[in-house]
This record gives C-alpha cells, sequence and structure tokens, in this order.
RNA sequence: UGGCCCUUCGUCCAACGGCAGGACAGCGGACUUUGGAUCCGUUAAUGGUGGUUCGAAUCCACCAGGGCCAACCA
C-alpha cells in the first residue's frame, strides 16, 4: 500500500502545480527556470504580533507556503515586532499554534526585534552615505511638512544637518538620551516625491518602552518599512509576497535595500488580499470586538480568527481547499459566504459520522409500541456515498422526541413530514403514522400520537410502500441532555467595513449570531466521545463538541455550519 | 485634486492577438432511508468610446467606476 501511495503522490503534486496558474506562481515559475536567484526561492510569512491570525491570513499563508513548497524552495516564519507598544508573545504563541495547525512547517524562525543591531548599523552608514538624517522637528511639524497628496511637501530646518551632527545625534538617540518624539531619523529623498512614501520617510523613532522580547535594552524602533524589507534581505528571501495596500511601499522598499547594497535584491510582488461577506478581517476591528466584549474572546466561534474558526469545527483542510478554490489576483476580492461555507461543507461530509440530535423537542408517542420495550438499532455511522464504515446501536422505544420543525397540524403544500394521518419514515427505525396530538389549556401541542408499522424495522416496508419523508428523532428514555450553540454571521451587513462612520462597523453586528439551546436531545452514543468531536447531526448541521466547555454530562455542541437546506426556499415561497 | 493600481457571468478565478472556460451561487431534472450528498442539464460576463490589426477580453488613447497612499501602525 505504501508502494502506491509513494508512486501516486508526486505525480499529483505535479498535477497541482501544473493546474494552478495564477500571476504569483507563473513569475516564481519564470524566475526558476531563469535561474534568477541561483538558489533555490526563499518566501516569508510575516505576521505582527499583535493579534491572532484570521482567514485572511490563511490566505497568505497557503500562498507562501504553498509557493515554496511547489518549487522546492524554503519558507520562514518572521513575527514583524517593531513596535513594542501592541506587540506580546501570546500572539507570537497563537501565531505559531495556528500556523502549524493548518498544515505549515516554517523552514526558519525570525524575529524583526533581532534585527534591530543590524538595522542600526545600515543607519549609521545612510547617516554616513548622506542618505539619512535626524529630524528633530515634532510628529505635527513633521506631517505638515510632508504636504498633502496634492501639494510637495517642504524641507524642515534640520534636514542639512552635517553627517557629524547627525551620526552624534543618532548616537545618543540609540543611549537613551532624549524623550520620545524628540528626535527621528529619516532617510533622505524626495520632500515633493509624488509618492507620498518617498517624501523623507522616518526609518527610527524614541520609544521608552519594554519590548516583549528586548525588554528596555533598546529604545530606537525601526518602522516597518526600514525593517520589513531589510528584514526580507538579510534571510535571503527572493519573492516578498504581500497585499495591495504595500504596492506604494515597494519604491521605498527597493531604495532601502538597494543603499543597503544586496544584490540580488529581495522582490516584493503584491496581491489581493481576502475579503469576505458578513464578517470583518481588520485586526484593529477584530481586536476590538474582543476587548469590548462583543464576542467572547478570539477564539469565539463567530471570529473569522484560525482559533476561532478551529473552535467552531472548521477543518484546516477546509481552509485550505477555500484558499485553492478562491485564487489569487491583483484585483480587489470580496467572496461570498457560500464560497467558504461549500469548502466547509464539502470537508466534513467526506469525514464525519452521522448521529441523532433533535434541536427543539416534541414528543411523538407510539401508542401501538408495548410500554417498556427498548430494541437497540444497528446504524451505520456514514451515508451510502461516503466510503467509510462503521455502526453504533441506537435505541428506540414507545416515546421518542422529534423536532418541533418536523411537524405541522396543517402542512404547508410540499411540506414532506409529520402531521396528522401522514406516514413518515423514522431514520433507520420504523414507518409512523399519525393518529393526532395532544394540547395543553393554552392550545399547544405537548405530544403528537402516531401509530408504527412493526413490519418496517430499520425503515425498509416489505409492500414497497414509498414514504415522502424521513425525520430524525432520539429515543427520550435514552437521550442525552444537551446545549446547543447555533452560530450565524457575526454581522448582517455584507460589508460591515463599508458603513459610513468608521467604527460603526459594530452597528452591523448580528444580535443573532449566536442562538443557545439548551435541553435539545442527542442520541447516547456520543457519550464518551471527547471534547472536539466532530459529527453531523442529521437534516441539521456539522457539529463539533466544543472543545472548552463540553464536558460528559453536560454536552455543548457547537454548529459550524447548516446543512444545505432546499426545503427553507420551498418554504418561502 | 497628485501618484500608483484595478475593471471578464450575481461572486471568485481562467483565457497571455485566433471558438470567452471553470468553480461557487441560482434555476430545472434524475437519484435518494438526510428536503444532505451525488449525477445531468441550464441561466449568466469582457464598464464605455475611439484607434491599431485579417482578427482585440488581450495592444494603444481617452472617458467612467472602484481601490491604495498625506500614523513616530503594519
Amino acid at each position: 500500500m505504501t508502494h502506491t501511495d509513494r508512486s501516486s503522490s508526486p505525480d499529483a503534486a505535479g498535477h497541482e502545480a501544473a493546474a494552478r496558474k495564477d500571476f504569483l506562481r507563473e513569475k516564481v515559475a519564470q524566475d526558476v527556470a531563469s535561474g534568477r536567484f541561483g538558489r533555490p526561492i526563499h518566501t516569508r510569512f510575516p505576521p505582527e504580533p499583535n493579534g491572532f491570525l484570521h482567514i485572511g491570513h490563511a490566505k497568505s499563508i497557503c500562498l507562501n507556503f504553498g509557493i515554496a513548497r511547489e518549487f522546492a524552495g524554503l519558507c520562514n516564519l518572521r513575527l514583524d515586532d517593531t513596535n513594542p507598544t501592541t506587540e506580546d508573545v501570546r500572539y507570537v504563541d497563537a501565531i505559531r499554534h495556528d500556523v502549524r495547525w493548518l498544515g505549515f512547517v516554517w523552514d526558519e524562525e525570525h524575529f524583526a526585534s533581532d534585527y534591530f543591531e543590524r538595522l542600526y548599523d545600515i543607519a549609521e552608514g545612510l547617516v554616513r552615505a548622506g542618505k539619512a538624517y535626524v529630524d528633530s522637528q515634532d510628529e505635527e511639524t513633521i506631517r505638515a511638512g510632508r504636504g498633502t497628496v496634492t501639494t510637495p511637501g517642504t524641507p524642515g530646518p534640520f534636514r542639512d544637518r552635517t553627517v557629524d551632527e547627525n551620526l552624534d545625534l543618532l548616537r545618543r538617540m540609540r543611549a537613551g538620551e532624549f524623550p520620545d518624539g524628540a528626535h527621528v531619523l529619516r532617510a533622505r529623498i524626495d520632500l515633493a516625491h509624488p509618492n507620498m512614501l518617498m517624501r523623507d520617510p522616518l526609518l527610527l523613532r524614541i520609544r521608552h518602552a519594554a519590548h516583549y522580547r528586548r525588554g528596555t535594552a533598546w529604545c530606537v524602533y525601526p518602522l516597518y518599512d526600514f525593517a520589513h524589507g531589510l528584514s526580507d534581505a538579510f534571510e535571503g528571501i527572493t519573492h516578498s509576497l504581500c497585499t495591495l495596500e504595500f504596492k506604494d511601499n515597494r519604491e521605498l522598499y527597493d531604495w532601502l535595500v538597494r543603499e543597503a547594497g544586496f544584490d540580488p535584491p529581495p522582490e516584493q510582488t503584491e496581491f489581493a488580499r481576502l475579503e469576505l461577506d458578513y464578517t470583518v478581517l481588520s485586526k484593529r476591528k477584530l481586536l476590538r470586538l474582543v476587548t469590548e466584549g462583543h464576542v467572547g474572546g478570539w477564539d469565539d466561534p463567530r471570529m473569522p480568527t484560525l482559533a476561532g474558526l478551529r473552535r467552531r469545527g472548521v477543518t484546516p483542510e477546509a481552509i485550505r481547499a477555500f484558499a485553492d478554490r478562491i485564487g489569487v489576483a491583483r484585483s480587489d476580492a470580496r467572496i461570498e459566504l457560500a464560497t467558504f461555507e461549500h469548502a466547509v461543507r464539502d470537508d466534513l461530509n467526506m469525514r464525519v459520522p452521522r448521529v441523532l440530535a433533535v434541536v427543539r423537542p416534541l414528543k411523538l408517542v407510539l401508542t401501538n409500541y408495548p410500554e417498556g420495550k427498548v430494541e437497540t438499532l444497528d446504524a451505520p455511522l456514514y451515508p451510502h456515498d461516503v466510503p467509510k464504515t462503521g455502526s453504533r446501536p441506537l435505541p428506540f422505544s414507545r416515546e421518542l422526541w422529534i423536532d418541533r420543525e418536523d411537524f405541522m397540524e396543517e402542512p404547508l403544500k410540499k411540506f414532506f413530514r409529520l402531521a396528522p394521518g401522514r406516514e413518515v419514515r423514522l431514520r433507520y427505525g420504523y414507518l409512523v403514522t399519525c393518529t393526532g396530538v395532544l394540547m395543553n389549556d393554552a392550545g399547544e401541542i405537548v405530544e403528537v400520537h402516531a401509530t408504527y408499522d412493526p413490519a418496517t424495522r430499520g425503515g425498509d416496508a416489505p409492500d414497497g410502500r414509498r414514504v415522502q419523508g424521513t425525520i430524525h428523532w432520539v429515543s427520550a428514555p435514552q437521550a442525552l441532555d444537551c446545549e446547543l450553540r447555533l452560530y450565524d454571521r457575526l454581522f448582517s451587513a455584507p460589508e460591515p467595513d463599508a458603513l459610513a462612520e468608521e467604527g460603526d462597523f459594530l452597528a452591523a453586528l448580528n444580535p443573532n449570531s449566536l442562538v443557545t439551546v439548551r435541553g435539545a436531545k442527542v442520541e447516547p452514543s456520543v457519550a464518551v466521545d471527547p471534547p472536539g468531536s466532530r459529527y453531523q447531526f442529521e437534516r441539521t448541521g456539522y457539529f463539533i463538541s466544543d472543545p472548552v466547555d463540553s464536558r460528559a454530562g453536560a454536552l455543548v455542541f457547537n454548529r459550524t455550519v447548516a446543512l444545505r437546506d432546499s426545503w427553507a426556499k420551498v418554504k418561502d415561497k
């Protein structure tokens, strides 16, 4: 068997690489073919440890690691930790965990904070070359001096300081002689440059703040542009893939890497970031949802974070398949939720066992079934079209729970489920015919009565008669009580980001993104499964026992995604 | 308003001067002990105007629409 595995996988990988022709892979393929770098290609995934990774990062991870793998190259994990005020080890740990969970292994692990000395040396070199200077204007003045997108900036009074003066100031900045904001180091490029990023960009700023890795040993922190391209260069990155909003930064990236003398330099290529309907994918907004308590944390199953999706029951395979399906291009891409849900169902369908659970229980009494009798049915765990085997014992008795949704006293057209006088199949059980209902004083249905046909055990009628509907059920005496957490989209607007006033994406929060159902019923076979077990509750949806809150005796299931529901469409007509 | 980028079915991605194709969604049907899955069929697009060319989604120009850039964030 290993023989066939070995012979089929390289072939499959080859097909995969050949079939995928996006502009990034085309470019990399060209560079590999031309031998441009004279060594294997090298990519990197460079998150800042100031928040949790989300589905948008997953796209980038799949691209960076996927391309490295397809072209026999390397991929680093680099923590881009140049801002001591927002970063934390906690995020580093979460990032590592999430990348591994997604199924990727990085070749080298680096921290931008390990490059502070090297970056500082480059800064001195730039000063000596007359390419950088210490500016002592305050923040606001610097901003004003930069001009606007339509008007050029103007040089400030410190732009022409001598090399010696700059060097002295820079060294004293590093030595900690000045308070925050007293001076900054800027590249000397062109205050009137049409690209705002080239108007003497800031390289180093003073921050007397403890860095989670460097402590208080350092007080001149590099800014993104200064750190990023050079970090790529230090690591021998060949292809630096990033999102479209960094397009303008590329000019500065190239300038810095060239000034520092790297040849051949790493090359930045931008691609469109992922946008997904009915959620937000900005760390700033996600952080707000967490800190303001709109969700239960970074791993709330409604969050688009990898931690949230994991707890929701989504598999890494589904996320990777999703990333493959959406492709990558240079135009802004907003993906419909259905595309994501399809990837999730497609994966879960083939891997998780089926089980019976009732969301909103309604008692069904089989009046001709002997009282006290309990049968044990043998029910398959997988449907005929899933190539997996196995079964579990399923108790059946006189009193059952069925879903309220599966009974209508006055059935709508095309309603195939239980109604007075109607016969339906109890999944894996018997054919039953509804004979009536029992109401309380308020006129609410409290019990449905039916008779079962003893000749139909298992659900087949010996006389070949056909029934339209099959419904799920749980034997009442053996049923396990459980809590169901029915998750839905976090926002009710497809583009919460686009809402008029920035910040009021919160107004679009979906009040029904979590519906907690207590007193749901599930069949007893799941009692011993460990937390984190996934199932399909037949006819309802895919669920996972909550990895955090579910315990034996107090089961909690999160709905990963509902099943496609074509009845819902019929019903609405 | 200066610079840069983008524009192909409802959505996402292909077609790289030579018959506009796939996926998701939708619709219709088959099958079905999940109104699931699967299978079959089907609807549906080159933003506009001009130009180059035997031939343009593809090249050029202009227009329109959208995005990014004026943090000591990344």
